[in-house]
Parts: structure tokens; C-alpha cells; sequence
DNA sequence: AACAACATGTAACCGGTTACATGATTGA
DNA sequence: TCAATCATGTAACCGGTTACATGTTGTT
């Protein structure tokens, strides 16, 4: 059984506590977003798979009205999540348009001006993560938390690498003593 | 004239100089791979569509009976590169499977493998990106060399934070004493 | 009464990846 | 002569994003 993206990130969620899609999607924002994202549209059809593939099972649990349909890991989801965890491949996929922009830059402060911006991007993220730090402070599991911790460790190392290059670039000694073309 | 994210790599790539497809390709394997990448199946459409856009042209330019076709900008094209550069917001985007496990992991030797597992990863990345570097250094303009050398940076910062909460984790009495349920 | 949040889902679109198909040139 | 590299392109597939569509519940 291939999982696709969405799938393995369901069956993760599913198998801390069993969830909605909305749940789903709510978690995905307050956790992986920054490095693992996914929406109601790729959501909802997956999870039908995964009920189809007999990978999961939904249970209703409306709210008055409001229907509602809370999904859980099968014993063959179970497997299928374990499988997928115990594999030591998969890939690390970066997009990175600010960079691409310094990479094209045609005079240092045109880059600088990019790796300006690039790190201030990079602070906000640095931002918005620490801000759901305490949501995932609260799990039963730590390692949440630890993830979080990492995308902030990352984007900071990348905020202060981009500022450091952007006030070399922006530095006119340094700029005509590196580049005598 | 909206760029797709192919379109700005082409056209950036053909400012430094004229290039067929298939070079184009190669460079960026050889430059971008890392942060930006781009295969055979989406340049080759793409350049058909900014020639047919007006941003680039195309002239014959066959070795013996081996066709091939050398693409330039146009002042349209210029125009619409040096207006993207301008920007100053765009995606930066990740994608990273191995801390997915990390984040799904139920106990601290599972995590840490996991750690183990992407620091490896990260180590290898740092490698390849560090063995192209005389490529890049060999450039005329310096900052496709400045983003290896962040693209090394970044994952030799990665390899090291993953080693190190790895081995924090693989440390009984740190695990206990900071996992107390 | 109105709005935010809860809740589910589909359809169209877009763009990237992979596989396929073909053929020439160069160097070992 | 054989393999690697140069060179161009299409078609099928896949999966994610966005917009659309609908309705309920709780809060102000």
C-alpha cells in the first residue's frame, strides 16, 4: 500500500487520537504546516481512499445537526503507519524564490536587497512558529514540539545568515576587495 | 505576464547567456537543483510558451545533423525578468519527509533514528552541493556561488542540530529526566 | 441579527514528474 | 562498435491548490 503525502500525514494524525477532517486540517495549520502542508481539498478525498484501502474507518459524531465524521486507524493503518515510519528514505524538497532572486542578481545590491527581504521572511516565519510552540507544548507527545523547535532553529540560522551576506554585499570595502571585476 | 516558476528559471538563465533546452537543463542541475529544480517535461513546454509569449527568442544553431535551437531573451523578456527581480515576496517552501517521521515518532530510540536518519541525508546534500562548487565559482557573477554556499550552510546547520538532539534523545538519563511521563 | 467557527465535500485548474520516443555525435 | 552525452519533444499521470457550494452552531 503507497502512501501518498496526505495519507502518511493523516494516518500519523489519526493514530494520536482519532480526529475529524476539519480536526485534520486544524492540526496540519498548528503543527506540519511549515513543512508539511495540506488542505481540504487534498483532505477530504484522501481520507475516502484511506476508508476504501480499508486503512482507516469513520465513525459519525454529529453535533446536533451538524454532521460529522470522526476517523480512526484500522489494524492494517496501524501497519501501514509503522511500515512507512521504520523506512529511513524519503525526500527533503526545498522552493525557494527569494534565493532564486539573489541567484540572478546582476550587482550586490540588488542581492543584498533580496537576501534583505529573504531574511525578513525568514523572521516572520521564525515568528509564526514560536507563536503555535505552546499548542504543541501541550501534546502527550514531545516530538511535535521537537519538529517546531527545529523549523525555528532553521529559519533563524537562515535570518541571520541572509542578514550577515546582505551587510557584506552592502558593504563597499568589502564588495570591491571580493569582486574586482 | 505572470511567470510560472519554470519560466523565471529560464529566463534568468538566459540572461547570463544564450542557451539551448538541453543546457539549460544542465545548469541547473548543476546550480539550482537544490532550492529551484526542473526537468526535461517542464522546460521544453515552457520554452515554447515564452517564445509564443514574446519573452524569448529562438535560432537554429545544429551541430552536424543534430539539431538544436539557442534561445535569447527579447526586451519584452528583459523586461519581464528584471520586474520579477524587483519583487521582493515570493514562497519559500519545504518539503521534508524524514522530520515528518521524527514528528509521528512514539518513542525517543524511534525519533532518533529518525534524526539520524535526516542528519545522513542533510550530510549527503552538503556534499553534493559542495562538490559543484567550482562550477559555480567558475561563473561570471558571484551569487550563484553565494547560494551554494547558503545551500551548504543550511544543511550542514541541519546535519548538526539532527545529530545532536539524535544523540540527546539516544541518552537515557537526559530522556528520563525530560520525558517524565 | 450577524459573524466566526464548525463541518464536509466537489470540480476545475494547474503544473510538475515520469516514461516514452527518437535520433546524432563524440570518445574510448 | 559501444556507451555516454548531446538534443528535443510528447503524453499520461499524479497530486495539490483554489474556488465553489452548502449548511449548522455558538458567540457577540
Amino acid at each position: 500500500m503507497e502512501l501518498t503525502a496526505t495519507g502518511k500525514v493523516i494516518l500519523g494524525m489519526l493514530r494520536m487520537r482519532p480526529r475529524s477532517g476539519y480536526e485534520i486540517k486544524g492540526f496540519v495549520d498548528d503543527s506540519t504546516r511549515f513543512f508539511w502542508s495540506a488542505g481540504y481539498g487534498s483532505i477530504y478525498p484522501e481520507l475516502k481512499r484511506l476508508r476504501e484501502a480499508g486503512l482507516i474507518t469513520g465513525s459519525e459524531d454529529p453535533t446536533g445537526d451538524r454532521r460529522r465524521v470522526v476517523y480512526k486507524l484500522t489494524a492494517s493503518g496501524e501497519r501501514a503507519l509503522d511500515e512507512w515510519l521504520a523506512a529511513d528514505d524519503g525526500p527533503i524538497e526545498l522552493r525557494d524564490e527569494p534565493l532564486l532572486r539573489a541567484f540572478f542578481s546582476t550587482a550586490p545590491e540588488q542581492a543584498s536587497a533580496a537576501l534583505e527581504s529573504k531574511a525578513a521572511a525568514h523572521a516572520e516565519i521564525a515568528e509564526q512558529l514560536s507563536a503555535i510552540e505552546p499548542k504543541a507544548a501541550a501534546l502527550d507527545s514531545p516530538f511535535p514540539l521537537l519538529a517546531l523547535r527545529y523549523g525555528v532553529a532553521l529559519h533563524e540560522f537562515s535570518r541571520r545568515w541572509c542578514e550577515q551576506q546582505a551587510a557584506r554585499l552592502a558593504d563597499p570595502e568589502v564588495t570591491e576587495s571580493e569582486e574586482p571585476r
